[in-house]
DNA sequence: GCCCCTCTGTTACAATATTCACAATTCTCA
DNA sequence: TGAGAATTGTGAATATTGTAACAGAGGGGC
């Protein structure tokens, strides 16, 4: 099975309208509405539904609820994924506490830092550790995905570590762009470079 | 000059790259090099730069400081940029307390809320503006750029309301697609989606 | 039951994006 | 000064992505 990336990048866009769509009491979607909703063309849509199968009905369009489920189990959105977040600066704290992660699946159950003014306090729920710690705290809760929170110039370490005690996930939020193994599946957060490919456009405007 | 955008998207990283190798003391860098840094061949590199100018130097390279010099005119990040935050919940306020913009020249003048609650409040050093303001704000105090930070259902109603208001640039932080008129450039900063789309990657690992 | 309208899945085509490959230029050093 | 090594900028080749178009299936109305 190979399914280009950009178009697992489009299908959570496509599991959140779904969602709103049936939040509002529909039932089926044509490619048509839905494409209108996410301003794309409904041929694009199609297309990247057939990478995954046929899921819709000629004449009627899809069933919301049944391409909800087969999406959510393609994207692997059915089970619970359990997170560790290293450094509790206020970027951490304010990733702890961010309240988006829960409903759909993504649950916080560790923070770690290096600084001993950090280690021992407690954020949000959770009581920070000291890094020594990961290894274990990373097989026992059953750990897979990583959120790196730490200074640029401790990311790239960081992410080492996280790396080689079995993570195959990282969402980076560091201001950098480290370097990962083939494999490891890293996603970036980074405001401001947002920003800066925004200021491209906006500058003789 | 029709540049693509997938072109002006990695124009930032170029930047970031490049800054961090001047810290290090280097003068000089070619295209192999700081493709070994971002994971990127030379090739693309060069061609992407290619669209701008010619910057490099047969046999030596690029001088970082005139390269960087170029890609931050190229970007506008030569100047100021202000912006507005709408939405001091949560988010908003770890947004506004987000130490990372200001050294790359974004500073956030202004927030707003719809909230009685919030409103008169003192966020960062910033006193917290009804919605009403946001017109004479915007203009008041040069404004160019709108920061969301409200809850999913009001966000599309907002950035209405910043477009009216003549704001070009906003960068989304709920979680939904809104809608924007041609000419308008968005960026959403969606740590959810990112990790909908990783969890493709590993639900089989 | 039949016609007509709708809408999917897919194939063929067009547009974009990336990589290759090489002439041209610069630097180094004997 | 001249030969050899390094590296750019770019046109051509390849690969990837997006769009258009259409055959065929489903549904509704009469």
């Amino acid at each position: 099975m190979d399914v280009p990336e950009v178009v697992v990048l489009r299908l959570p866009l496509y599991v959140r309208a779904l969602t709103q769509l049936q939040r509002e009491g529909a039932e089926v979607v044509s490619s048509h509405q839905l494409g209108g909703r996410l301003q794309m063309t409904p041929a694009q849509i199609r297309k990247d539904l057939s990478y995954f199968g046929r899921f819709g009905k000629q004449g009627r369009g899809y069933n919301i609820e049944f391409l909800l489920d087969e999406l959510r189990d393609i994207l692997g959105l059915t089970r619970e994924w359990r997170a560790c977040l290293i450094g509790v600066g206020r970027l951490g704290r304010a990733i702890i506490n961010y309240t988006g992660f829960a409903p759909e699946g993504f649950s916080i159950v560790a923070a770690f830092d290096s600084s001993q003014r950090h280690i021992g306090t407690t954020v949000g729920d959770l009581t920070v550790r000291p890094m020594e710690d990961l290894s274990h705290a990373i097989s026992d809760q059953r750990v897979t995905i990583g959120i790196v929170a730490v200074p640029a110039v401790q990311a790239q370490s960081v992410i080492d570590t996280l790396v080689e005690n079995g993570i195959h996930g990282i969402l980076n939020y560091a201001p950098v762009a480290p370097h990962v193994p083939m494999g490891i599946v890293m996603r970036n957060i980074d405001p401001v470079i947002s920003l800066q490919s925004m200021t491209f456009y906006l500058k003789d405007a």
